[in-house]
DNA sequence: CGGCGACTGAAGGGAATGGTTAAGACGAGG
DNA sequence: CCTCGTCTTAACCATTCCCTTCAGTCGCCG
């Protein structure tokens, strides 16, 4: 499989034929299609057979098609970049938990961009485990997200017991965790959930028993079913499955419908104040919540560190970036946005 | 450059040593060294130097280890996916503009999944622009997103006078578009914004004149301030730039806030009926609003089109997808939740 | 200074890749 | 059936890749 296989079979599967592919790649039809031939051959499936008026894509081609356009085109963009790196602002990517990378990190770039205004960033959306992986591969430079939770019962905490040859990963110290917030999840309900049944003691919260928690309504965003953060691993814990969750589009959706009276969620105590204030939602009182966490920020260590990712993360622990976590989010100026971009990974 | 080298390169900048590269790769310290040579001369750029306990990454080489972990795990998950695409439970790319990725295709594709319980979905959010070359590219199997603005003065409407020898793209007409939706844009603020000045006429709305959109202070979603779009064509008509603009992470964070009386937005007049409802948003009277618009679904024509693209473009003109749209947004079922993802263009 | 570990360079060879031209296979359409 | 356009195959060649072994060079540390 070749950077120019790709692009042949990418232009075949654009145009429509070998013919057109070949003249607007400027080469022969043969080569083109001794191209596509040897991806066939590589992958043992026919990509595309000939149909009225052009072609006809198989699954697989269609699948070869679009990973295709996607390496060659991310092989392009490397290119470029890698070309003008001398001329760089300094950029910075973070990576974050879903939950995290839509609550947390915006107000956290903001207030780090209008002090660092050379700094462009970017944010990625992974599920927990792979931050650590992102920032061996250097794909981020600062990785955002919960202290994994503690592991429930007995074990042996971290010990991975790998006695193999362990030609793999670099000592695990070659990341460095930096805590800077710690924060309660509480799970919220509409305040007339309470119609659902629920025993309420006296002018205290809403009870709700632990058996309980499979069998209600529990309306999240993308990621909070993570069983690698302390949210997704206590849902995890009693039962929660996907078969009693709707997923939306943000959290911030989500929250909205609970509010709305469609079910209960999990959510970061600081950031309903005002919802809890106003009585649109309210805190159940259930064993084992408050769930207790940490947000940190980690990175490679020492010189392994681009100067902008050692600025955020001494930033992190600055009066001002608590501030800015705690005050009602603002949003970012429009000219300094770039949408948080979800990876897909591969293991 | 290679899928090899670059493979290598990764190696190296991941365990910090061309030797410990070589030995995980399992071939000898000059192939490696070899490889990064290549890369060297062909970026002219260094990559990296070494440093006290291992290698620094040059401002180039971190943007090479980024896109060359990406374009080698691309690699291998494509060919992955691609081996195994006889198994397949068809799959169904849909590419939309951000806020209707938001807020159009999750109910859509919700009742879509309903119905087609066989069919995998995931969604990926672009701009406006680059919709039909996903389509023609293969990179998604159907657009959803807004029939592009008129464009609003002189101009012979799209007819773009290229003469040249024309080797690049396929007819535009092998992309069919389907039009399902009228909606109307309205801009939105919390009632008490009133206390800003505005003239209220009588019982009726409030009125702004057409002058102050761009001294207000607008909070948006991604993507909703792209030109291309009817919504973005407004606020560019109207002068209202990245300046009077703050981006939240999601159109319904930037929603939240405007309900918080913190600015103005522009959003979709039938996803905000319950908040007209109760008093928490009301419509601003703003000469040339409602924006009238029309959501379509746009697809490659024919037999270019896999089935589950098909079979969703006859769905989104049936009764049961308009009620879905129109019926408040209820999340997706866990288990056929995959994120929306953020797409970067290389044009 | 000597030794040592780590990286780079220089041949060298085998196997691809990537390209060409020329000729055959195949389907659509008269 | 014949023709035409299109794709594929075949034969062939230059180039590059990719890996090897062997021989350095460089820098660190005792």
């Amino acid at each position: 499989m070749t950077l120019t296989q790709l692009r042949a079979f990418v232009a075949v599967a654009r145009l429509g034929s070998v013919k057109a592919a070949a003249l607007s790649l400027r080469v022969s039809e043969p080569a083109v299609s001794g191209a596509v031939a040897a991806l066939r051959r590589e992958l043992g499936d026919p990509l595309f057979v000939r149909a009225a008026g052009g072609i006809a894509l198989t699954p697989g081609g269609r699948r070869l098609a679009a990973g295709a356009a996607e390496i060659v085109g991310l092989a392009e963009e490397t290119r470029r970049r890698v070309r003008e790196a001398g001329t760089e602002t300094s950029y910075l990517r973070v990576a974050a938990t879903e939950p995290s990378a839509e609550q947390i990190v915006p107000p956290l770039l903001e207030s780090f961009v209008r002090r660092h205004p050379e700094v462009e960033s970017s944010t990625l959306a992974v599920p927990a485990r792979v931050l650590t992986e992102l920032l061996l591969d250097r794909r981020a430079d600062v990785a955002i997200g919960p202290a994994p939770a503690a592991a429930p019962g007995g074990g042996s905490g971290d010990g991975d017991g790998d006695g193999s040859a362990g030609d793999q990963d670099p000592a695990p110290e070659a990341v460095e965790h930096l805590p800077f917030l710690k924060f309660q999840l509480v799970v919220v309900a509409a305040p007339r959930h309470a119609g659902a049944g629920l025993e309420r003691a006296g002018d205290g919260p809403l009870r709700l028993p632990l058996s309980r928690l499979p069998r209600e309504h529990w309306l999240l965003g993308p990621g909070q079913l993570d069983p690698a953060t302390p949210g997704g691993a206590f849902l995890a814990r009693h039962g929660v499955g996907e078969a009693s969750v709707s997923i939306f589009p943000s959290t911030t959706a989500a929250l909205n419908a609970v509010a709305a009276g469609d079910g209960l969620s999990l959510t970061l105590l600081h950031l309903v104040r005002d919802e809890l204030r106003h009585g649109t939602l309210t805190v159940l009182d259930i064993p084992g919540t408050p769930v207790n966490g940490v947000l940190r920020a980690s990175a490679l260590r020492g010189d392994r560190r681009s100067p902008a990712a050692s600025a955020l993360c001494r930033f992190v622990t600055t009066p001002a970036a608590l501030r800015s976590l705690l005050s009602r989010s603002t949003g970012v100026p429009g000219a300094h946005f770039h949408p948080t971009v979800h990876v897909s990974l591969w293991s």
